[in-house]
DNA sequence: TTGGAAAGTCAACAAGACTGACATAAAATC
DNA sequence: GATTTTATGTCAGTCTTGTTGACTTTCCAA
């Protein structure tokens, strides 16, 4: 799969454009397959894949601000704001004025959007889970090396800021 | 990273939901990240990533298609054709009528589009070999290999079947 | 008390996806 | 030779999701 050989002791790693290519290609066609289940969920539902990953980031974090989940999603606010309206208006995300700061939104999934939230997550799981099982630890460690290594300083502290980071 | 654990001799994975949740985050924020140099670059040019996969693959099969194209990108031929027209009309790309099949229209890139492409890819590469250097070839072939492992049987296929499969 | 931050809204726009309908040329088939 | 299928292109309209810019309301904090 990948040309390795071993020089004075240490395994290297040939890294030709082509290999480099394979890499992005990989990329390519495995984000299709990463988005395609929930896709299909959320078209059932009426919803993009901005909806969806907005209730995937306020499960992670429930009573996160407006700001927090526009940093996250790295989208302007008025780009979020259509999308979080009209879950608001559909009862799936509940928007509560800060008990602190009372300009601020803290955003929570109703039981519909809780529900929601599980049939994407479940589908997506179960591809990953797969994905993971057929190729073993060593491999998803690795897996998960590359992505953070390619994320930019930023998506990584985002990353890695995520609360019950494991 | 990864918690693992030895029994009978054998590595197991905890395939606990943090886990696979965590892989999923890190495809989000790590497809950002590999989009992110191209975006910038065609930015400039005015193009769009949609822009940016019909160059690349024109440039990896340099005479396919444009229903080839389609199946690739996985897009309606009203949305391609979109992209086609004014990549052509801009001098990028070159439409040539089947030699032998006259209704296929074989498509290459011209001096400017290599010139565009070499720029795209180059940036694109280099954020993928600094993330491959910096993780080395094991965590290298175990991305590939989950990556893999995700795609659609279709997707697999395709990624397989380009030409000049390293 | 006032400046600025947080949030929300309206309007306009663009990329890039979609469907459906239709046109043309050429190949393939009957 | 006539018909059907395939490959491509095009027109029109829609949708999602992103953008910018302008403006308002709320309200914390200096």
């Amino acid at each position: 799969m990948v040309d390795t050989t071993a020089v004075g002791g240490e395994t290297l790693l040939f890294l030709t454009d082509e290999q480099l290519r394979k890499g992005i290609e990989a990329m390519f066609f495995a984000y299709r397959g990463f988005t395609a289940d929930p896709d299909r969920i959320l078209e059932k539902h009426g919803y993009g894949r901005a909806h969806h990953r907005a209730i995937h980031f306020i499960n992670r974090q429930p009573g996160l601000t407006v700001t927090t989940l526009l940093d996250v999603l790295g989208v302007t606010k008025q780009s979020l704001n259509r999308v979080l309206r009209t879950l608001i208006e559909d009862g799936l995300v509940e928007s509560r004025v800060g008990h602190k700061d009372k300009r601020e939104r803290r955003l929570h999934l109703t039981e519909g959007g809780a529900a929601l939230e599980r049939e994407l997550s479940e589908a997506q799981r179960g591809r990953m889970r797969a994905a993971y099982r057929a190729v073993g630890p060593q491999a998803v460690a690795g897996f998960r090396q590359v992505l953070e290594a390619m994320m930019d300083s930023e998506q990584l502290r985002l990353y890695q800021n995520m609360k019950d980071n494991a």
